[in-house]
DNA sequence: TTGACTTTGACTTTCATTTTCATAATATAA
DNA sequence: TTATATTATGAAAATGAAAGTCAAAGTCAA
């Protein structure tokens, strides 16, 4: 299990290496750091959220490296620029193809994903009757995890 | 056919000044201009669009006036905040409890309404499964609209 | 009309994000 | 390996949208 994990992260750092001398960049260990974290952890990361955690590993990054590594990795494909609302970006990682949704916990944060094809069939109808063509969608459900519903019957 | 829209829009305003009245507001004229600019335009606005747009009805409102009125919609409940993702916050008009989605054409911007029962009890489904509860939910369908396709089709 | 309120416009502040620039690190050529 | 050219970095400043501040102007009930 966590041979596959390491193959499939080898595999995307790959992807970026490869973005990396298409664009002529060059190989920091800071960047590295910051992107292996990401790949590692694979969830949902504010850039305030990632600095903080990757500083713990590694601490002699900045703020602006984790900001311009996030965009880099948006760029090159491997991460997918989300925003919830709450005026913060977040970068989830992008598994390739397989695009989902997201159910939003507004008390505590967390962040399910799911995925619906019976959803997106019906959007095509939608976008049909329109005669709209569409290029993506974004669908959220914001309100209460099972956790914090628990807690909130409790007051 | 205008009448209809007059006395919609009569109606709202005297929701918002019941609500004026509950929060001890008071009338003035400029925000009034604003207030029925929006009524009667009666589509999406950034702060920025409907600052200029009543400017040139009444070219005395300053932005911050045109800002802080919007969000008393949006407090009164006669406006519903909602931001697609390029940074800046738009209202719509809210017509009360018809709750709707969105396609947003990404190359005019261009922005149309739709509804469909079928997704939402499909929403429900799945936020059953994670045990989640549902508060309200998003669901926006990029791309574009049908005039953009026309254009983008003969390059 | 007064006096107690609210609203306004101009301004400042906040906060996330982006850019700048001098210095450090990296890659490539010799 | 060393020189040189380029990119990356951190700290700080700049930006831009949103929110707050405050003196002056407006509103309105008595």
């Amino acid at each position: 299990m966590k041979m596959k994990v390491k193959v499939k992260n080898k595999s995307r750092l790959d992807d970026f290496n490869k973005y990396k001398s298409h664009k002529g960049l060059k190989t920091s260990q800071k960047r590295l750091s910051i992107i292996e974290y990401f790949l590692k952890e694979d969830r949902h990361f504010s850039v305030e959220e990632l600095y903080y955690e990757v500083k713990k590993v590694y601490p002699k990054v900045s703020y602006s490296t984790v900001y311009r590594t996030l965009k880099l990795l948006a760029d090159s494909g491997l991460a997918r620029i989300c925003s919830f609302g709450d005026g913060t970006t977040r970068f989830e990682p992008a598994h390739k193809a397989e695009h989902h949704d997201h159910l939003v916990c507004q008390r505590c944060g967390t962040i399910i994903e799911f995925k619906s094809t019976e959803i997106e069939l019906l959007q095509k109808k939608i976008a049909q009757k329109h005669n709209f063509l569409v290029v993506l969608h974004k669908l959220e459900l914001y309100g209460l995890c099972a956790n914090c519903k628990k807690k909130a019957r409790r007051h």
